[in-house]
Formats: C-alpha cells, sequence, structure tokens
DNA sequence: AGCCTTTGACCAGCG
DNA sequence: TCGCTGGTCAAAGGC
C-alpha cells in the first residue's frame, strides 16, 4: 500500500492540473450571514435567493456563469457516469502530489459554481424534489425544466465527447488538448430556450410533482453519497489516517470477479474530497433493478455530508478491451471545492483553514450543493 | 437468506 | 530489525 501511496504521489506530483478560480461575487455575498452556523440546504437556498446580492441574477445566469467561467469544464466521470465541473490552471508547482489536492475554498472564490456532485447525474441533482420543493417556478427566473435541461445538455456535450475518446480516465486539464466544453451563449436565457427545444425532459416536471408530494415531509438532510456511479459497492474497511480528523473508506465492486475498488477521502471537516479508484470495471453497469434504490450506492451508509473534492481516477471503466494497466492515478481538483489553489502549498493550506469565516463558507455552500443533489 | 456495514486484527512496505 | 502506516481480511451484527 505504501507502494501504491508512493505511486500515487509521484504520479500526481508536480504536472496534475490545479485550478483557477473565476470572480465569484455572488456567491459571496450569500455567507455574509453573521450566525456562524451552517444553515441546511434549504436555508441556504432561502438565504441565497433574499440574498440582495443574488436578487438581480437568476438561476439561469449563475448556471451560465458557471457554464461560462474560464475554468468551468464539466468532465464526465467514466466511471461515475456523472459530471463535474472541474477548472484547471497551468501547473503551478505541488510538492507532494497527492494530499495536494484538496478542494479549494470555496467562499474564497468568487465564481457562482453550481457543482454536480460526482456520482449525481445533472438530471438526478434536477430532478431532486429538495430542489424542486422550492417552488414550481424558481425564483432564480427559470424554471426547474430549464435548468435541468441546460445542465443535461451540458452533460450530453460532454458525455458525447468523453465517449469518442476512450483513453480518457483522469478527468482532463485544461493544460491538455482536450477541448473543453463551450460557454454557454452570451445570452442564457437563450440558450436555455434552445437546450429546451432539443432536450425535452418532460418527465421533470412529473417527477416534481411526485416527489413533491412523496418527500414534502422529508428532512432536507444531507447524507454520504460519495459516488452515485450505477456500479454496486460494498465497504470492506475503513482506516483512519494519520493526520486526517476522518477516516478513509475502502469499496470493493460488488460484481463477481471485478477488480475495482474505491477510497473515499474526507476532509477535515467530514466532507469527502476525494474519491480514489482504482482498476477497471470488467462488466456493464448492472441494469438499472439492480442498481442501488433510492438513488443510493452501496456507499449510503457513511455519516457526514459530501463535498466534492478531487476524484482520482485510476484505471478506465471505458477501456475494459485493452486490459491496461491503471496504476496511474490522478487527481483532479473541482472549481470551489479544494482549499488550494495555485502554488499552494500545504502551509498556506493550513493557514487557509484557519481562516474560519472561510471554511465555514465552504460548509455552507457544501452543504447547499449536497442538499440540492440528496433531496 | 442475502447483502451490507462495522471494526479489530493481520499483513506488507517503507524509513 | 523494528516501528509506523496504510490496505485488506473476516467475523459479527443489522437491515
Amino acid at each position: 500500500m505504501a507502494a501504491e501511496q508512493g505511486k500515487r504521489s509521484k504520479l500526481s506530483a508536480p504536472t496534475y492540473p490545479t485550478i483557477t478560480l473565476p470572480p465569484r461575487p455572488p456567491i459571496d455575498g450569500l455567507f455574509q450571514s453573521g450566525s456562524g452556523l451552517s444553515p441546511g440546504p434549504m436555508t441556504l437556498v432561502s438565504a441565497f435567493f433574499s440574498d440582495p446580492d443574488s436578487t438581480n441574477r437568476s438561476f439561469s445566469q449563475l448556471l451560465a456563469g458557471a457554464m461560462a467561467s474560464p475554468g468551468a469544464k464539466l468532465p464526465y466521470n467514466p466511471m461515475d457516469d456523472s459530471f463535474m465541473e472541474v477548472g484547471f490552471e497551468n501547473g503551478g508547482e505541488k510538492n507532494s502530489g497527492f494530499k495536494q489536492n484538496r478542494p479549494l475554498n470555496l467562499g474564497v472564490g468568487n465564481s457562482p459554481w453550481f457543482t454536480v456532485p460526482p456520482g449525481l447525474s445533472p438530471s438526478g441533482l434536477l430532478n431532486s424534489p429538495g430542489l424542486f420543493c422550492l417552488s414550481p417556478q424558481s425564483p432564480f427566473g427559470i424554471s426547474h425544466q430549464q435548468a435541468l435541461a441546460q445542465v443535461t445538455a451540458q452533460a450530453a456535450l460532454v458525455q458525447s465527447h468523453v465517449h469518442a475518446q476512450p483513453e480518457y480516465q483522469t478527468l482532463s486539464a485544461a493544460t491538455s488538448s482536450e477541448p473543453s466544453i463551450p460557454p454557454s451563449s452570451a445570452n442564457p436565457e437563450e440558450t436555455l430556450q434552445r437546450m429546451l427545444s432539443s432536450d425535452p425532459q418532460s418527465s421533470a416536471m412529473e417527477c416534481l410533482e411526485a416527489s413533491q408530494f412523496d418527500k414534502k415531509s422529508q428532512p432536507c438532510v444531507a447524507v454520504d453519497k460519495p459516488a452515485e456511479d450505477g456500479y454496486n459497492w460494498r465497504k470492506y474497511g475503513q482506516k483512519q489516517i494519520k493526520g486526517c480528523e476522518y477516516p478513509r473508506s475502502y469499496y470493493k465492486c460488488t460484481h463477481p470477479s471485478c477488480p475495482v475498488k474505491k477510497i473515499v477521502e474526507r476532509s477535515a471537516e467530514g466532507l469527502i474530497t476525494e474519491i480514489i479508484y482504482k482498476s477497471t470495471h470488467n462488466h456493464e453497469k448492472p441494469p438499472p433493478n439492480k442498481q442501488p434504490k433510492g438513488g443510493s450506492d452501496g456507499n449510503a451508509n457513511l455519516q457526514g455530508n459530501l463535498e466534492l473534492g478531487s476524484l482520482v481516477v485510476a484505471g478506465n471503466s471505458n477501456n475494459l478491451s485493452e486490459g491496461k494497466n491503471h496504476e496511474s492515478t490522478q487527481p483532479v481538483e473541482l472549481p470551489g471545492f479544494s482549499d488550494c489553489e495555485e502554488g499552494c502549498d500545504e502551509e498556506s493550506r493550513e493557514e487557509r483553514d484557519d481562516d474560519e469565516p472561510n471554511r465555514k463558507r465552504r460548509q455552507v455552500l457544501n452543504q447547499f450543493v449536497i442538499g440540492l443533489g440528496n433531496l
């Protein structure tokens, strides 16, 4: 294992991408409440709506801002069949690789990131009752259908691109030649209209209506679902890692003879910061009726919140036929979810972590995203 | 009954 | 060689 750790460190040391944080004024205003407490997702959403800085920004604007922002991409995670927004910057020197890959400060950055958690499909996110229970027509200024359409369309773009490139396994960086998702139209509403016309999601509102009724009374609680990726996982171990407040969890794919494992790491705040995949699925995803119920996978039992940190993929589930060895792992950071920006070393990260307001901001936004994804 | 998580023990690599 | 550390095993219990 130390060997593995060593490998990871070597492989991910100085060259893997880091993140550039685009301006993020509207979100910052969200965290100005002086309570110091982390509100629940819905509380946060309410705060979002009532915040003076955000009242003039529609949800579509926020989405468009995220998508159009220079670092924003929606990399497709072949293991999870999901998309995440990822932004990169060119290789800031990092001193030791693996552990360097911490999420960027949420609150410190300035971009209205709207992040789809790993394993949570955009449609899943937007279909979630937690999002739709806000109101049929969101105060953001666009309908949930529109939001769904936009995210789904963006996701589809990435998916088609990634699927065309089976070698893709480490969530390409800006430093690579991989084309990124083109920014949304300068006019987000126009973009939405185009997407709506091409990507009808009529079921979304049906789901909304049903879920509103069925789950209205359910608490908006963030549960730990590291990656709802369509595969079934069995937790086979948990280890307290030195220097980490929270244990690292080890999962195996439950498919017979499938060698895939994943390691879920947490930040000091108990939030997931890294999901490391090892090896390659030698099977297709289980059919939907054999997948975990309720949008959960085998990890649903973990406690705590979901933070979107970095995703490390060792191996390529789409690259089944080639039987390549998948020793390499390459962490990929998600913008707005890392404690560390370019050139940030351990020392400066600790300094950031000491920044209590920023830490709380991160927690709040994390919960926001988590809430949307899990409700 | 089957599958899951939990958790302590064990093992191997590294300094 | 030894202690530390991380990864895995496997028994126990829960759902």
